[in-house]
DNA sequence: AGTTCTGATAGATTTTGTTTATGGTAATTT
DNA sequence: AAATTACCATAAACAAAATCTATCAGAACT
């Protein structure tokens, strides 16, 4: 039993009329009756009473139009709630950040996604930009706005968001707080907090000393970056935190001959279809990225 | 969108893999690639991320997959509403009879059929048998339990029932009460009261006396035999009845030398289907008729 | 690396659906 | 009455579609 039967069926017993009916189904008459006798077979039913130039609705044909139309209701039912997603956010919405860019460059964005899609429930997950890749990996998030790995990872588009450069920051107490600029073997010599590894800021940092044969002397490590500013600026160790974290309470160091930054953007699964308000969301966040 | 390919889809989804879900359908992989990759056209929304090895449903597919279960629902409930005429008898029933037949033929039968059938609902309708046979003609009735009109009729089947004997009946205190057998040519002398020619009985007389060359004295007409009856018994004329009428206040007069009879039975419509009531009630009719 | 899953794709084949042409029946017109 | 018209059913030719076989490419597991 075909919907293509069920329409011609339905058709036919509104119009009373095979021809009419295949007139309205821009098809030629023999092709309904073939319709309807395939429904009869399939029912095992006779539908019609064919009397001459007219057609009568048996028993089983009255029983069946009047439940055509709940069948027809509910695939249009069905079609609609497909195509309405074209049109709809709603729905619960899962993404990942750190709590630095949660903190500092969400906060704008996520409220103008609330006002605009209030429907949305939005799940956020803070934590660090590898667990976040891994989540993506597994589709447990639809969305990651974090630090961007340096180099491409299979499966994961990337997108750049924010350049956000890095800048070596100390107490103002530190031994070093008086001078403008530093080398890396200079703050080599001092103990330093810096992210850990789990994170690609971290990894940049790290990275960058190692490329330049430089050891360090690892403090106590923490991934949350207001932890860590606050660790530096009572006098813990150096640190290297976006510049944009800079206050009173700490001074910034042009480093000798180099710079570090990172870029934050937004990342998500290539292969993986985005629902309705996960493209809201980033397309919100890339409209937001200059302003 | 065919219900076939949604179908191909619950199973995709159930499964949350093609090939299961082909065997599962006693298709090949392909097939059921091409039915979802219909529907994914059809819908204008992909339905599936493919993950290398693994599938999942989309937003869409979601969307999609909660509205199939309504969509198999309401087409299990069409086919079951046709299906389960086959054994059940229900809803309403129409059916044409004389007074006459209702009141001396029928009792019985209408008392066992709802009894067994209490969920029919019983039209009857009393009229003339050939108002009943163009009310056959028109389908305004499905049954007609009526004289037998003589010969066939084209499109309507007609099955005897009872054989009516006719017999020629006087008041006791008529002119011709006294003799056992009478001619035509001397009831032709008295006045008449007969069943009006609407009717096949009164055809029947009628013919019968034109056919010998006998012209009729006729008195009042009226269709209803009762009253005819007691027309003939209070001595307004002789009549013709159903010898099965004969009482104490009336004398039968064998008619010399020709009898007149009519046939009692069953007529329903060639071409058009019986409902599941009235293929039980004539079942019910054909049974009683020995009894 | 190699093997084994996965689904997609291409081409051959089969099945199904559609059309054209025709026939039969009932209602309508001449 | 005969002819015409308006129906639906059927058959054969044709077109379209679904399906199968075979094969490919990618991911996951040995």
């Amino acid at each position: 039993m075909e919907l293509a039967s069920l329409r011609a069926f339905a058709a036919v017993a509104r119009f009373g009329s095979f021809s009419q009916a295949a007139d309205h189904l821009h098809l030629t008459q023999p092709a309904v009756s073939k319709r309807i006798s395939n429904l009869e077979e399939a029912l095992d039913a006779k539908l019609f009473d064919r009397l001459g130039r007219q057609i009568e609705l048996t028993e089983a044909g009255r029983a069946l139009l009047s439940r055509v139309q709940d069948v027809e209701q509910s695939v249009k039912q069905a079609e609609q709630a497909v195509r309405e997603l074209s049109g709809e956010v709603r729905g619960p919405l899962r993404i990942a950040t750190s709590h630095h860019i949660g903190l500092h460059r969400l906060p704008s964005v996520l409220s103008a996604f609330q006002q605009s899609h209030p429907q949305v429930r939005l799940d956020i997950d803070f934590v660090d930009s590898e667990q976040a890749y891994e989540q993506l990996r597994i589709g447990q998030i639809e969305l990651a706005v974090v630090t961007l790995a340096p180099g491409d990872i299979s499966k994961l588009h990337s997108e750049p968001l924010w350049d956000d450069p890095l800048m070596v920051m100390v107490s103002p107490v530190h031994p070093l707080a008086e001078k403008k600029r530093v080398s890396l073997t200079e703050l080599s010599e001092h103990p330093a907090v810096l992210p850990g590894l789990e994170t690609f800021t971290g990894r940049i940092v790290h990275r960058h000393f190692d490329e330049h044969g430089v050891k360090l002397q690892l403090g106590m490590e923490t991934n949350y970056l207001e932890t860590l500013r606050m660790m530096a600026s009572v006098g813990l160790g150096w640190t290297v935190l976006p510049s944009t974290m800079l206050g009173e309470d700490l001074r910034g160091l042009t480093l000798h001959k180099a710079d570090m930054r990172r870029t934050l953007g937004l990342v998500y699964h290539e292969d993986r279809s985005l629902s309705r308000s996960a493209s809201a969301f980033a397309e919100l966040l890339r409209q937001n990225e200059s302003g």
